[in-house]
DNA sequence: TCCCTGTCGATGCAATTGCATCTATATGGA
DNA sequence: TCCATATAGATGCAATTGCATCGACAGGGA
């Protein structure tokens, strides 16, 4: 908990210092970006983030305030929509990846082999719900 | 990143089912229990528990307000006050280790064998800062 | 067709967090 | 002694989070 507490603490205060927005926004465009033209349901996002629902509804809000998403509605089936990421939205998640990258290089890959950070890659994933076992 | 939030909210999730408070309110309980009678400076907590110093103020607030601790003045330093634990406070501490004990069990203990787990500390202890490099 | 129940997503409200700043005291140097 | 600076801890305000709930639509059975 501690470890990792630090390594996000660390990360986001290098977004900060860059003026960025907070690792939740790379996660959210990082995901739309992998999903393509066809964008994604709220809540399918919902469980690749692990953010709460309220949480997403609220994040996109402020994602498509800004630019960086679009809602579309969707037509079979009038509750739902779909959220596409934009150029715009495209061009910020290369921006925080420049920083959280680097982030994580420094943080994690300069510290431990590649050995090692597989070796902890294993373990955490076994750890995860569903575990992983490989 | 991923693993220690669903670590973080399963536990947190048992401690709301049993009507405790938030993980924060053990560590600090934990560390004020550790350091006995003559209790702690917020300065020397906030750095043994991770928690930004406005974080520590108004954490310190309720527990006080719960009477869980204590703070008394200290003579050598008029701005500072020194924090104690109340035997409420070591009660309550009893009762969020007997679920946070527990959630560690289970979400780790009884998914990584003891050389697994020894092995996990080491990688993490090793991205910490300061690193511990045993 | 008409409910009943379930799912999608939004939101009002209270609690918490983050940020910046404030007050009060301490400390060191001129 | 007096002042400048530093440290301990609190707090006003805005943003975010958590919780509960709501409104809207979907889907299935009577």
């Amino acid at each position: 908990m501690r470890v990792s507490r630090q390594l996000v603490e660390k990360t986001e205060d290098a977004l900060k210092a860059g003026g960025l927005p907070p690792l939740a926004w790379y996660d959210v465009l990082h995901e739309l970006a992998e999903a393509g033209e066809g964008g994604l349901r709220p809540f399918e996002l919902i469980d690749r983030v692990l953010l709460a629902q309220y949480n997403v509804s609220r994040l996109l809000a402020r994602l498509e305030a800004d630019g960086l998403v679009e809602r579309l509605p969707v037509s079979d089936d009038g509750r739902g929509q779909t959220v596409r990421i934009t150029p715009s939205g495209r061009e910020t998640r290369r921006r925080l990846w420049a920083v959280y990258g680097k982030a994580i290089s420094e943080l994690m890959g300069d510290r431990l082999s590649s050995e090692e950070l597989e070796m902890l890659a294993r373990l955490l994933g076994r750890l995860r719900d569903p575990p992983i076992m490989e």
